[in-house]
DNA sequence: CTGAAAGCGCTAACAT
DNA sequence: ATGTTAGCGCTTTCAG
């Protein structure tokens, strides 16, 4: 193994100037630095990483805790821990893959052993057993998604009451006056997961604003339990001519008991979908959707947990980053084929 | 932070015994070790990751790479990752991502700086650009999919041509003769990924011996692509009784429409998949279907891995993990509903 | 602008 | 069974 030292004695220098021309934290002559530079590319020259993290405590490790349960919305969470390893190294830090299955001891012992220097955790729950590890003088720590109490914590998610109340929104554009909401499984309510909450809130109070009927029910995935939801929906309220849904597993099954019992999408009920914008683009209807911005969530959670660690560094850079707290995405509503007005009341259908 | 010296001054023994203590690397005596233990509990000590990995240059990490792109068996990556994660931690180790994005280069970074000891690669091409560094004196590695020539290297997968010849033969059994195969999307073929020619392999193969006809077609995920797909082959073939599906993405708009032109199934066709069970499990009609073992692949990947790091320790056990080469995963095919006898022929249906 | 040298915290001979 | 000690390879004072 090529060593610090070997490529000082091959330049002539010493080996601090070899590690100040990585580092750049101190200037060095052009010269030394093309003769170091030289070396280092000749000798193949590779920082050794532990000796490195030893000596500076910074490992430029980013510990990344996705959810062990793959049941939820599975492709964002890879699209995001994949956003996630590409800014993470775009700025110079590795990425170790943790699973929700060690729990707050995983964070305690990566954090601990100096392993990571700072964690993003996905999938965050309202009460999230993982949190009381950070707050209490936790390592730096960015949620993608929101806890009930956000309060001393950075958390990124998309702002899902937002999103909620665009879903209704468009649909009250287009003239729709009674909406069924096909939720997420109940599981996922159990677990007071906030997105799904959050949802439902922008849902139920836009609708309210805008004098709209809502009914909101949870639902497994699977055609089964999808048909199941659907009799009842259509039981309760005859008069639903809009679905909003928010459970990937269930949009397929949907259109399919749609299409099955004779209502044509868009032309007799509308369906909009808050999921992961690609299974919205490829179902059976391209879906009008609201998408989940995988990537951009991924992204802002690195670059805020790089800023927070640049200003520990001292790094007073008063631009990036914008500091701790909550940042909420803006939903994005895209129309494609499956939202247009409701039909003629019955009776006058052409 | 909690040093080891610290440790060994608190417990008054020497810093050695500490270490040996962990490591269990030579005998303690009984009351030492309890002191030991009490002491590094007492004081919540940890090791230090970095001067563990300089001191035995050992990094105890495991470097995973998944593929940038994230089109194709999303949720299948992601359990293989996440199981790959959790049977790590089983044996000590923890586990780096790497995305696609930087191609070997990542491979030498992190294994020439010491940071991972040994490599898993995910979604492996028939003549992926990785091997090379790999094979030229490359640190462990175990490969998760069969390059075009493995020699030399360590690869778990699924036995995808024993996979499709598991559908042709479970399809033929039924008393079906014509078979079409609606495969991954032509992107998948040109990229040259291995398992979808040999699932083409096996079902050829198969077919050919049984005396089946077959016809294979490449395909989009998606509704329309779909769609365009089954129109042709209905053309070409009208006597086909029955489909065998290679794209998750496809399954549901195949189902959709089938149902749409007015065939049941399994009663008028039979479909049979070879994808992620939950989606086979999840789709609007349960599908007869060949899972990928995602969780056993990677589970196996990394004892494998962990097995050749324990040779190299010297550790001459000839049990586990029966070395280095090939180990293909036997397919094992779930009947659903979507499977059964072709239509009787046509002009006597009742 | 550059060098010398003292650690960083741990492991693994080498002692006894 | 335990202690002593010499590094592992790098960063970072302290000195010029």
């Amino acid at each position: 193994m090529v060593t610090l030292a070997e490529v000082a004695r091959h330049a002539g220098v010493s080996a601090s100037t070899v590690s100040y021309v990585l580092s750049g934290k101190r200037p060095i002559s052009g010269p030394t630095r093309q003769r170091v530079r030289a070396s280092i590319e000749q000798l193949g020259y590779q920082p050794h990483a532990g000796a490195r993290a030893l000596a500076s405590s910074r490992s430029r490790i980013i510990a990344l805790m996705v959810p062990l349960r793959t049941d939820m919305y599975v492709p964002v969470m890879l699209e995001i821990a994949v956003a996630v390893a590409t800014t993470a190294r775009a700025h110079g830090y590795d990425v170790l893959l943790l699973t929700g299955e060690e729990g707050p001891s995983a964070l305690r012992r990566v954090t601990g052993s100096g392993l990571a220097e700072a964690v993003i955790l996905m999938d965050v729950q309202l009460d999230d057993e993982r949190l009381p590890v950070l707050r209490a003088a936790g390592p730096p720590a960015v949620l993608v998604g929101l806890p009930g109490d956000p309060a001393g914590l950075d958390c990124v998610d998309l702002d899902f009451a937002a999103a909620g109340a665009l879903c209704v929104e468009h649909l009250a554009a287009l003239g729709h006056r009674e909406i069924a909401v096909i939720g997420e499984s109940p599981g996922v309510y159990a677990r007071h997961t906030g997105f799904a909450e959050r949802t439902l809130r922008g849902l139920r109070e836009r609708a309210g604003r805008l004098g709209l009927r809502l009914l909101h029910r949870p639902c497994e995935g699977g055609h089964d339990a999808v048909a199941g939801v659907l009799a009842r929906i259509f039981d309760e309220r005859p008069g639903v001519s809009a679905f909003v849904v928010q459970n990937e597993t269930a949009v397929e099954p949907l259109l399919a008991l749609l299409r099955r019992t004779g209502r044509a999408v868009p032309e007799d009920v509308s369906v909009v979908a808050v999921c992961a914008g690609q299974v919205a683009a490829q179902a059976s209807v391209a879906l009008s959707s609201v998408a989940i911005p995988a990537q951009e969530l991924g992204r802002r959670a690195v670059e805020r947990l790089v800023a927070g660690l640049a200003r520990q560094d001292g790094d007073a850079r008063p631009d990036a980053g914008r500091g701790p707290g909550v940042e909420l995405l803006a939903p994005t509503l895209t129309v494609r084929d499956s939202s247009g007005p409701p039909p003629p009341p019955s009776g006058v259908r052409n």
